[in-house]
DNA sequence: TATCACAGTTTACGGCGTACATTTGGCAGG
DNA sequence: CCTGCCAAATGTACGCCGTAAACTGTGATA
């Protein structure tokens, strides 16, 4: 009654961690549209249906490669201050899910799952209370902290390319809508200049709401 | 050299608007995954090869959809108060939203292109300046509030049924993770009750953290 | 040596978006 | 009234997709 030995028909045996890989790989470079089963067993040297060994089935696998998105989370040290353990954690988060776009339409799909971000939860909720905040409303906070975060993910991979600002400031009437026009000459940016990162700032701006204005020492 | 008059083969002329209509009313009720020019097309009483005299591709269906969502959008009255000026344009863009949750993974595959939001973008930039924000300023804070806005209706749309908190109620080891335990449990609902609105609570933190906190009279 | 369990393959089905060629039917010009 | 035109709509077909079902080969075990 040992464990089976390994029978290979390819180059090594299939298993689950590296499929999760190739569709990321494919899922990062190509993007969400262009992962396909038959794809993935393709960059694997295998039959599609092999796959079925060892996912369920396509949605299986969407949640295994969000799974392996949350198990890269790393969980930074625990601090007392509220507003500095509330932005460690973001940004751990934010770092593990930066450079894999895919993640938004992955996300969207099929929700949150993976219950390896219960101990970020966790200390989130600890920090608003530290703060101050009842129960109920260290939920909502909570629940606004992830809502920016899903938002600025979303928006970052959008803003990748050809931005928004520039198709507006093309197609609307300087005189009818000024403000847009104001706002949009005096920060754009050289071409191939770096859109400036949001994440921070604006996370700071929602702590501000939140845990009310930063005191200046 | 008239316009030509209508021909028909099914019951009436087929155009742009009505097939989009007919692909809303799809999305909305079965999701996006549901939506198929096959089944538009069906539910038309038309082949399907039909649909692509008035619209390019698939693509092009869908920025038209999220177009006329975009048309819904009922522009409120200016008023001086950037805070409350700014809490109207954001509640009228979310109400025209309100109730169509495919327009998520609609936008999320298309991005936000539709010109009928320039209008409420000038008036938000506007309202930012009055309040005292210069102009990078108020395109960061501008884009703050876009990525709330997704960020809101994102998680809204999977709070829907199977809430994430039921299960992570059940996942998780209440000795490991006490806060999470004691949040949910206090803020547990009984079932059947409706989650409780948090677009314009959150809203009010964010213009909080933007604006600074609202005076109170 | 015979059997079994299991990794992997083959084949096939129904559905998708859409390219391409064809038919239809109402109107303008004769 | 007829005729020819042409936009609207159709029919057919191709290459994708996810995956159900049946089959095959191989190493371990009895």
């Amino acid at each position: 009654m040992t464990t089976p030995a390994p029978r290979r028909r390819g180059p090594g045996l299939l298993d689950l961690p590296s499929i999760v890989d190739v569709a990321v790989g494919i899922a990062r470079t190509e993007g969400m549209a262009a992962l396909s089963m038959r794809r993935i067993a393709d960059e694997l040297g295998r039959s599609p249906m092999a796959l079925y060994r060892h996912v369920a089935d396509r949605q299986a696998l969407v949640l295994a490669m969000l799974d392996a998105v949350a198990a890269r989370i790393e969980i930074p040290p625990r601090v007392e201050d509220p507003r500095a353990e509330i932005t460690a954690l973001m940004h751990a988060v934010h770092a593990a899910v930066e450079g894999d776009p895919w993640v938004v339409p992955a996300l969207v799909q099929e929700g949150l799952a993976s219950p390896r971000i219960i101990p970020v939860v966790d200390r989130i909720f600890a920090a608003l209370g530290r703060a101050g905040l009842d129960e109920r409303a260290a939920l909502s906070g909570h629940a606004l902290l992830w809502e920016f975060a899903y938002g600025e993910l979303l928006t970052s991979h959008h803003e990748r390319e050809d931005s928004w600002n520039r198709r507006m400031i093309r197609d609307s009437d300087p005189d009818e809508f000024p403000a847009v026009h104001a706002v949009i000459r005096a920060a754009s940016r050289a071409p191939g200049e770096r859109p400036p990162e949001m994440f921070t700032p604006h996370l700071q701006i929602v702590l501000d709401g939140l845990l009310g204005p930063e005191r200046s020492p």
